[in-house]
DNA sequence: CGAAAAACTGACCATTGGTCAGATCCGGGA
DNA sequence: TCCCGGATCTGACCAATGGTCAGTTTTTCG
């Protein structure tokens, strides 16, 4: 259908729903996402702010498909992030991975990252956000279950809580501007305590956490790409 | 009402900031964060709109004012937890508690625990609500020095970020409607998890643990035995 | 070509937070 | 006693928001 150059253009402004979304984003990276208000997204892709309704119903949809596609990105970073490891990385490496993903999509878009658990500004029932949202955990869950394979369902399910909630908390506490003092190195520190906690008692094989507890100065893994300190 | 028994009645009012922030409290606990409108609270009040801005300024100041005594209640429930434990109880389990502390309080009060967090609408800077939120903070950072004492500077704030990252997204996700299935066996084995994981090996004296990854020897099988995505 | 369907506009409404002049109440002086 | 200063509160205004609706414009299809 239709010969338009830019595919879905009816009236003068083409794809709108595209326009709308690249705004909401604009705003949201700019001013967060307090910030963002249906008139100022219409006046940005120069339109009335009642064009919005046909395209996403009311301001709740137009979000609602916004973290939908920051669902997806979530997934797609997790999931780069354990593409980049090495061929003969362990699941707990890739645990790991994935948990590091997370928590670097949730730095590099802090905003967009806490629209997405504003549950009051979200439609949950959303088939489309549904379904990025499962397959976003999904990602989660299968390193998981590769990294503790044969664990009885309670045990694996509380390191699953476990490993969700140390990643989430993180992101949030930093997104939202709490502890501040937490550098990059921090971050890494925690995967490793987590992965450690999930995978087994202390000293895996690539997970190089920091030490336990012990005051005598053990081995300390060089980690490996945790180069930038401090934030 | 009341011909203002106390002192700190001028008008035919007495106490209004104390009617405000108690109006606050139970709008918050009907409908949520979001629900909350100075007009609204005003209205439950019995007074016109205008008249917060002498007690508080602006929206702002009120649900500041409101979250600071969210966290002195947190702090509150924190160290309540802690000191419902038997005497003998070690350092591991009154960190355990703590933390048990920190949830507990977010599931009894989901709506004020979200408000807690919502940076945008309360103010970082007011005194009064910094020292609160240190004070809370306090109350973990002892726990944890008290757990891992001797430890060096890097891997004692990995841990504490560790601990507060877990239970603050588990709290988060949770209050936020998202892995509505945990259960309070889950987030009790949370907890345990992530106090083993900072004390050390595995078995702590009183934080009964989930058992373990070690089911059963060789056994290579499915490791891609799909989980379920988490609605 | 013409009609139906869809996108979009502009106006209207209720609600919100913030501000302001002024009314009201309190306490402390003359 | 009378009256004034200061704080409290009211009612009115304002700008902005999200939602709705009738109507206009554009596209698509018969």
């Amino acid at each position: 259908m239709a010969v338009t150059p830019k595919g879905a253009g009816r009236h003068h402004h083409g794809a709108l729903r595209r326009a709308l979304l690249d705004a909401v984003a604009d705003i949201v990276r700019e001013a967060g996402p307090e910030a963002v208000s249906l008139r100022e997204c219409a006046r940005r892709a120069g339109v009335s702010h009642s064009a919005a309704a046909p395209h996403f119903g009311d301001k709740r949809g137009l979000l609602t498909a916004f973290v939908t596609e920051g669902e997806a990105r979530l997934a797609a970073t997790m999931r780069a992030e354990v593409a980049a490891l090495p061929a003969e990385a362990d699941a707990a490496a890739r645990l790991a991975a994935t948990g590091r993903g997370y928590i670097g999509f949730a730095q590099a878009n802090p905003a967009h990252f806490r629209l997405m658990f504003r549950t009051d500004l979200i439609d949950r029932g959303d088939p489309a956000w549904r379904a990025a949202a499962e397959d976003a955990f999904a990602v989660l869950d299968q390193a998981m279950a590769a990294a503790v394979p044969g664990m009885d369902p309670r045990a694996r399910r509380a390191r699953l809580a476990l490993a969700w909630s140390a990643v989430h908390g993180f992101s949030t506490l930093r997104a939202e501007g709490v502890g501040a003092l937490w550098s990059p190195q921090v971050a890494e520190d925690v995967v490793g305590l987590v992965v450690a906690a999930c995978v087994g008692g202390s000293g895996i094989g690539r997970a190089s956490v920091v030490p336990p507890p012990r005051p005598s100065p053990a081995k300390r893994g060089r980690e490996s790409r945790s180069g930038r300190g401090g934030a």
